[in-house]
RNA sequence: GCGCCUGUAGCUCAAUUGGAUAGAGCGAUGGACUUCGAAUCCAAAGGCUGAGAGUUCAAAUCUCUCCAGGCGCACCA
């Protein structure tokens, strides 16, 4: 439990509030001069009436334990709270003891999560803009089980369908040392590849090959990127088991299908009706993934969460279809992912499957490493479109914020090393052999001197996993970012005053700490030296 | 035309999900290198949050209408 649910939770004790209606609104404020948290409940507690007296009544309910904040404030009806100082010496220790564990939480409680991303046609190498899903989604995954939830990570891979069949006919076709392939089919080099490891090897089967090869290397680059897959579904097997025609025949049951045209369509309230059996008698898409997902949830996830893209308009009939078979409605969790662009210094960089003209994953990893990669996907929300410069990846500068961030990390390390030894010579000298844990004094509040917020470090962590918001995590990071925030003539880490001394000492550990967690949750290491 | 997403400083983006004076970085301007790492720091500048209405104690945030941009609109997945 961090400090702003404690906090909340001593003051609706006090005021005699119950769970839920009104919840109580704790808020880090801008200014310091609002201290380290405010809320607003007067403004709606009692509707109508003067806020200025309603916090003051409430104010004169509030018991809170001394030990825990020093003072509490009514500025116009906002009740600022100032946390005492010996509390927030004990968070940043109690961060210190947690190590990689701090910021974790229970608030998962078990419950069993899949999250399902990337999941591209198995018809060519990955290319940059799955990068995006593949970072947001493993992430995502780290994040879930780091905060209680049990969450696995699943690949869909859609081996049937008409893309496949070109697929398989364009290996056939340079197999035969075609220079002409198929209509709509895929003239990459690495079906040549294919091809003629097929040749070496004697094999015939060209469906199963391509696949196999394809995924493999799917395998390999994920791997790379250090994003890990606990089940690898294939549509084809879906499909053997049965699962597509259930769906159609329980819609049928439920009367919501009719025949037009030679094909099977199915109703919807908008009426946006859409074909669940193609004229030639094979299912469209939609009908194996609605099976999908009933297999997903009938192997025991409570929550199914899935990253698509944003062309992927399927998303109606996949929810109508659900809920009519019987999957509750709220264990569907859909996040859409925008495009992503890519520009070097600027510059645009056309992409065009067609042409050929795509960069694939692998190249991205080439050029700027798993890190920034990793960390560049990140940088926006899922609904925002992401502009990814490469060039700036790659610069080992304050200006790419990956290597600033590791930087920080680093420099910390530095720092601790250097000081190391004359704690050593200090402790002999000055301390008598006391308890070398710092005391943090006044001054480390203000945050013009310390560098950073106290009890912005201990709440980096504090999750939103719940309403999947959790790209809120970044943010933090780069406000910590700078350690050295003082003027490096007055206000070095290291002095001679010896208590201020240990006290910053003891923060910037936790700081180090704090972006060592953050970075793990996203795949990113946080290197000693640079 | 319909649907989804986005419009915030010159540029790239934040803003604790409806809270107090809308903040960072880059760029541009002026300064600082006998440095606990200059791979840096300091200072001042920069805004009618695309436009307009509405909801309320309070709106960049919610609603509606426009305007501009991105993407999609298959018996492809």
């Amino acid at each position: 439990m961090n400090i702003k649910h404690k906090l909340a939770d001593a003051i609706k004790e006090s005021i005699g509030i119950q769970e839920v209606q009104p919840h109580i609104d704790l808020v880090e404020p801008k200014g310091s001069q609002f201290g380290d948290y405010s809320t607003s409940i007067a403004f709606t507690l009692y509707r109508g009436r003067n806020p200025f007296e309603v916090a003051t009544e409430l104010i004169s309910q509030i018991k809170l334990d001394i030990a825990f904040v020093d003072k509490i404030e009514n500025k116009g009806g906002y009740i600022n709270f100032w946390l005492n100082h010996s509390f927030v010496q004990q968070c940043l220790n109690n961060i210190l003891e947690e190590g990689a564990r701090f910021g974790s939480s229970n608030i998962g409680g078990g419950k069993k999560v899949l999250v399902e991303f990337v999941s591209t046609n198995p018809t060519g190498p990955l290319v940059i803009v799955s990068g995006r899903a593949a970072s947001v989604g493993d992430s995502l995954v780290r994040v879930l089980n780091y905060t209680g939830f049990l969450a696995d990570a699943e690949y869909y891979v859609d081996d049937s369908g008409k893309q496949i069949d070109l697929l398989e006919e364009s290996i056939k076709a340079r197999y035969n040392g075609l220079e002409d392939i198929p209509e709509g089919g895929y003239p990459g080099e690495y079906i040549k590849d294919i091809a003629s490891r097929m040749k070496l090897l004697c094999r015939a089967d060209f469906r199963e090959f391509g696949i196999k090869s394809i995924i493999g290397q799917a395998k390999v680059t994920l791997e790379r990127f250090g994003v890990r897959f606990n089940n690898w579904v294939y549509e084809s097997d879906i499909r053997k088991a049965g699962g597509p025609q259930k769906v159609v025949a329980i819609l049928e049951q439920k009367g919501l299908v009719y025949q037009k045209d030679g094909a099977v369509w199915l109703k919807m309230v908008d009426g946006e009706d859409k074909v669940l059996i193609k004229s030639d008698g094979d299912f469209t898409y939609r009908v194996p993934d609605i099976a999908y997902h009933i297999d997903k949830y009938n192997r025991g996830y409570e929550l199914l969460i899935d990253l698509f893209g944003p062309d992927q308009s399927h998303i109606p009939e996949l929810k109508a279809g659900l809920s009519i078979c019987g999957v509750p409605e709220e264990v569907l969790k859909i996040i859409t992912l925008q495009w992503v662009t890519f520009n070097r210094g600027g510059q645009k960089i056309g992409m065009s499957k067609r042409k050929g003209e795509f960069i694939t994953l692998d190249e991205l990893l080439d050029e700027v490493g798993k890190e920034a990669a990793r960390f560049f996907f990140l940088t926006r929300k899922c609904e925002s479109h992401l502009d990814f410069d490469i060039e700036l990846a790659k610069q080992t500068s304050k200006d790419n914020p990956v290597y600033y961030v590791q930087y920080v990390g680093a420099r910390i390390s530095s720092i601790l090393k250097m000081a190391g030894s004359s704690e050593d010579r200090r402790q002999r000298t000055e301390d008598g052999g006391q308890n070398p844990k710092s005391q943090i004094l006044p001054q480390m509040r203000d945050p013009e001197k310390s560098g950073t917020n106290s009890n912005e470090v201990q709440e980096f962590k504090s999750s939103r996993v719940q309403d999947f918001k959790w790209q809120k995590e970044e943010n933090p990071k780069t406000q910590i970012l700078n350690p050295n925030e003082e003027n490096p003539n007055e206000e070095k880490v290291v002095s001679e005053n010896i208590p201020l001394t240990n006290a910053r000492l003891v923060l910037i550990k936790a700081v180090r700490q704090v972006i060592s967690n953050g970075l793990s949750l996203i795949g990113i290491g946080a290197p000693e030296e640079m």
